[in-house]
DNA sequence: ATTTTATTTTGTAAATATTACAATTTGAAA
DNA sequence: TTTCAAATTGTAATATTTACAAAATAAAAT
């Protein structure tokens, strides 16, 4: 895995800096698509660099994010997530395991908010609720949004 | 301003105890519908009952919701907001003021997602820019989205 | 109306996530 | 190689939320 010149590329593109910091964070989110919080992400990375900061992994986040190199979800209320993808999509957050995964839509709403007046910058999708894996291991249980809305499809 | 009933009729019916403490929560959530934090809904509150606790506040907050009396948005990022509003609907947060404004369409992809085995119990449709009037007051800006997706509408 | 008891409120302390800051290091331009 | 603005680091501070135990109280039982 000798493949750091994506990530250069990268960040030459957007007039920042080369660091090895920001490569390895880059490359985390690059190849774990589990919309890491911060804290994972420093903990993963500190045991192959020990000298890590938890504060260069705050800053070289904010400084991506600045960038639109990654994006930041706020579905878990918690802790802030992050998503090296960019391009407008859904995520679902599992209750039960903490689990973020993608949902691969797009928003049709966008044009009725931008004639509102407002300017959008960001759009967020978010789902909450039980994945399929923990449903099969702990059974169904109730669904709190059937008794407040007409649900369109039932699986 | 003494229609109580409405909320004690609320708290029975969810077999929750009725305190006045949940009372002038709700009552302050129904009256304020500005998505307000747990912080600004104890500063207000205390000014005629400079008795409230902090942690009812937070009690309370989670009480309600676990009856889906209210819903929590984390919109934010850096603070929970309370809407007493539980019909689904979309929300615009501003990133200059903070304001939160309700958009009220309703999400076409719920069917869809329910087909994935997943269980949904929460859908929020969160929107971040700049609003009409700070726009109105520090001019248009860029808007980042339009270099990354196709706008549908532009105002 | 009084007693009883589980629940709620309260105040303080603790936990967690994030940011501020100053000293040190370093990437990259000169 | 020198220079220097920018990045990294470690620590301290901030902010939000939760934990906990004692006191108060809503509502049920008597
Ligand atoms: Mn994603
Ligand atoms: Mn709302
Ligand atoms: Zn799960
Ligand atoms: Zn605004």
């Amino acid at each position: 895995m000798e493949k750091y010149e994506k990530y250069i590329e990268i960040l030459k593109k957007n007039g920042m800096k080369v660091t090895p910091q920001r490569i390895d964070i880059m490359k985390y989110l690059d190849e774990h698509r589990i919309h890491p919080s911060a804290e994972k992400i420093y903990s993963d990375l500190k045991e192959d660099n020990p000298s890590l900061s938890k504060t260069t992994v705050y800053n070289t986040l904010e400084a991506l994010s600045e960038h639109h190199i990654i994006q930041i979800l706020t579905i878990s209320g918690s802790e802030l997530r992050y998503d090296f993808k960019t391009t407008p999509h859904h995520h679902f957050m599992c209750k039960k395991c903490g689990a973020i995964i993608d949902i691969d839509v797009d928003c049709p709403y966008l044009g009725k908010f931008m004639g509102m007046g407002h300017r959008i910058d960001e759009m967020h999708g978010y789902f909450k609720g039980v994945c399929k894996d923990c449903l099969e291991k702990e059974g169904r249980g109730e669904n709190p949004l059937k008794t407040e809305m007409n649900i369109v499809s039932e699986v």
